[in-house]
DNA sequence: TGAAATGTTGGGGCG
DNA sequence: ACGCCCCAACATTTC
């Protein structure tokens, strides 16, 4: 007779390194069953986008193979599939990494309280943030708003734990369990989208240990430097890794905590988490009310033109393009199109959040909704609302030369680096040498930003005038 | 992790 | 030699 089985439930953290729930379930000399459990009624209210599922449907691939194909596959209601289980294999428990979005909270506190009932152990382990969110407040208890002080106390006191390593021998349970193929999950797209995407990436633990060393190798040095350009491979680009837990946090940590500027961005992540943990109604609701009442515009065609990179800001539309065809985009690029969609165009921030979410293979809650409601000015810490980035000079700043527009925005790849980011300054016989025909195969700019300018300002003052 | 407007300074052209 | 103007170049303020 087999001992009886712990129950290793996966999630958001589809790794053997530092995994705490498998290192810990392995470490009881009992036999694991690994198991992936696909639950719509577990997204709910925030069901993961298009390409984050494309995502997922790698990762979990690589993660089944680097345990021998060992990985069990449900999909439907949780609670039932792991009631069913538990009875089915005499499991004694039912280990698993905590989740911080508040969703994920609840979804863990239900399922926790209903397999008490039947008397199985639901046991959590922290391995997804380098500090738990409940654990960091200021002096008066409260959680912090402004990310300076939360960093510096970030620093102060706390260390960061070293990583555990791969569970040497993992027994698994042996006795045939059903599990259903990786493709009745049904996580690709019917049609054929995906190419750009996979020939950016490679998810699984391989794949982001690679891009870790990669980083460490060739970047580290210089990437406080080259973060902000982006025609270079300068970012670490772990995001979706992180994000799916192929790697995790405190590995990063460990192998980058001498980068300061790397080290800040690594707490922004945490940051924007223990923001979502504190102010759970953020990805819907501005942090500060007074925004409730901003009047933003529904510009159906001016939207549709951002989410297709035909705004005639050449930036902007590389990184839209990017986004489109990668699943990814710079850092700099998207505090561009952001602020550019909120000022410029005076759409909500929760328009840009949505498309993020559907189109970014990095779709975090968290960090998507940081990023906007910063950007928008309504969040934490967030950019003041006079902070209007003017896409041609950002353009020029950062991308000199051209060369991430001319990658992304082809059309106009024959455009001297000194009209690249202003080809409507152009003489129109200048423009016809190098095919550019304004208004036919590329865009006139869908806005003016000097009126664009004065009267997002306008809309952005009045609100704080009135809150006064 | 802004950009534009406004202010100041100093060199050079010029009468 | 000198004052005046122009205007970069940089600094400061404002949105």
């Amino acid at each position: 007779m087999q001992q009886t089985p712990i129950i290793v439930w996966l999630r958001n953290d589809l790794r053997l390194e530092d995994n705490p729930a498998l290192f810990y379930a392995a470490k009881q000399m009992c036999p694991v069953i690994l198991l992936y459990i696909y639950s719509e009624d577990d997204q709910r209210p925030y069901p993961i986008g298009a390409a984050a599922k494309w995502w997922l449907h790698h990762s979990l691939k690589a993660f089944s193979k680097s345990i021998a194909e060992q990985l069990i596959l449900r999909k439907g209601n949780v609670l039932d599939i792991l009631l069913e289980l538990a009875e089915k294999t005499k499991a004694r428990a039912i280990f698993y990494n905590k989740r911080y979005s508040p969703h994920e909270i609840s979804h863990d506190a239900t399922y926790g309280k209903e397999l008490l009932k039947k008397g199985l152990e639901f046991k959590a382990h922290d391995g997804n943030l380098l500090i738990e969110p409940s654990e960091l407040l200021n002096q008066q208890g409260k959680p912090f708003q402004v990310y300076t002080p939360f960093y510096t106390a970030a620093m102060k006191f706390f260390d960061v734990k070293e990583p555990l390593s791969i569970p040497k021998e993992l027994q698994f349970y042996s006795q045939n369990l059903a599990s259903l193929s990786l493709d009745a999950l049904d996580l690709l797209p019917k049609t054929e989208w995906t190419k750009g995407i996979q020939e950016a990436w490679n998810p699984g633990e391989e794949g982001a240990e690679k891009e870790l060393s990669s980083f460490c190798k060739n970047n580290q040095a210089s990437y406080a430097k080259d973060r902000d350009i982006p025609s270079v491979m300068g970012t670490s680009r772990l995001s979706p890794h992180l994000h799916f837990g192929e790697i995790s946090i405190r590995k990063v940590y460990a192998k980058t905590w001498n980068n300061e500027s790397y080290r800040r961005e690594l707490y922004f992540r945490e940051f924007a988490h223990s923001l979502l943990f504190h102010f759970p109604e953020t990805p819907s609701k501005p942090l500060h009310a007074r925004f409730l009442h901003f009047p933003w515009k529904k510009n159906e065609i001016f939207l549709q033109a951002w989410k297709k990179g035909l705004t005639g800001y050449p930036i902007v539309d590389a990184g839209m393009r990017e986004l489109w065809q990668t699943g990814w985009m710079h850092n700099r690029v998207r505090m561009i199109v952001g602020s550019f969609l909120v000022k410029h165009l005076l759409i909500s921030w929760h328009e840009g959040l949505k498309w993020f979410w559907d189109t970014l293979v990095d779709a975090d809650l968290a960090n998507n909704t940081f990023g906007w409601q910063w950007v928008a000015g309504c969040g934490a810490d967030a950019a003041p609302y006079f902070r209007i980035f003017n896409p041609t000079l950002q353009g020029e700043k950062f991308d000199p030369e051209g060369l991430y527009v001319k990658k992304y925005v082809p059309e106009l790849s024959l455009v001297p680096p000194k009209y690249i980011h202003k080809p409507w300054k152009m003489e129109a016989s200048e423009l016809k040498i190098c095919g550019v025909e304004l208004g036919k195969n590329y865009p006139h700019p869908i806005v003016d930003h000097d009126k664009a300018r004065v009267y997002a300002l306008d809309c952005f003052k009045k609100l704080s005038a009135d809150s006064k």
